[in-house]
DNA sequence: ACGACTATATCCACATCGGATATAGTCGCC
DNA sequence: GGCGACTATATCCGATGTGGATATAGTCGT
């Protein structure tokens, strides 16, 4: 059983890390991704939603039906969650991703000394 | 004058971490590369100088003129080593994946507790 | 001297991304 | 109570980036 889901694109994995453990809409990603990366990374609407569709048809993440804030709030929102799967990928992308930062910083620290 | 170097392509980012604080060849980027992200991330050749033409243009690697090995070794092989810019960019974009990293790390922890 | 691997380079189809555009609900405010 | 700014989703398309095929040739072991 071969996993073939790995080749992720960035604006996917980014989408995965500003949803987290809960819940969040497309827009509200939109500006969760802009504050975790400090304004550096900002996806544009086309990126944004073709992703969603994306991640949706790959099972990574699913659209709750209730909303966090019943009456109240705006009724366009669609809200996305992590699916089982989707943890799983955003645990081994963190991983990789450590691994990578770990070993970049142990040769920037004896850079100009 | 504006920066304008800032939204570099994964891939760069991915060569300039193979880099190092050394040198390195095409070849043994792609090599490293590989070896670094435990072979989840594959440079095609296409990718791999294509970025390294746009990065030696952005001034953030040169060529090196001397080989690490003299008389002997391949002589096809032109080796790079990051700019002053080059490593100030690895610093910055590392900053940012571990504040991506370390953030993403405590959420997960608590996942299915 | 042969074959496998190393090494660089280019081309092109395809995937992804960013920005424009469209449409409409919500909110503050005067 | 309506006006404007912002929120929110969605699609389209041109621009950019990636992957794989292809070409060419040096190196190394046997």
């Amino acid at each position: 059983m071969p996993d073939s889901r790995a080749p992720l694109p960035p604006a996917a994995i980014h989408i995965l890390l500003a949803i987290g453990p809960g819940e969040k809409h497309g827009y509200g990603i939109m500006t969760e991704v802009a504050a975790l990366t400090d304004g550096a990374v900002r996806l544009a609407p086309g990126t944004l939603y073709a992703n969603i569709k994306r991640l949706l048809d790959g099972g990574l993440i699913e659209e709750s039906d209730e909303r966090p804030d019943p009456d109240g709030g705006d009724q366009r929102r669609r809200y996305y969650r992590l699916t089982a799967a989707g943890q799983q990928v955003v645990v081994t992308e963190v991983a990789r991703m450590e691994v990578l930062v770990v070993g970049a910083q142990r040769w920037i620290r004896g850079l100009k000394p």
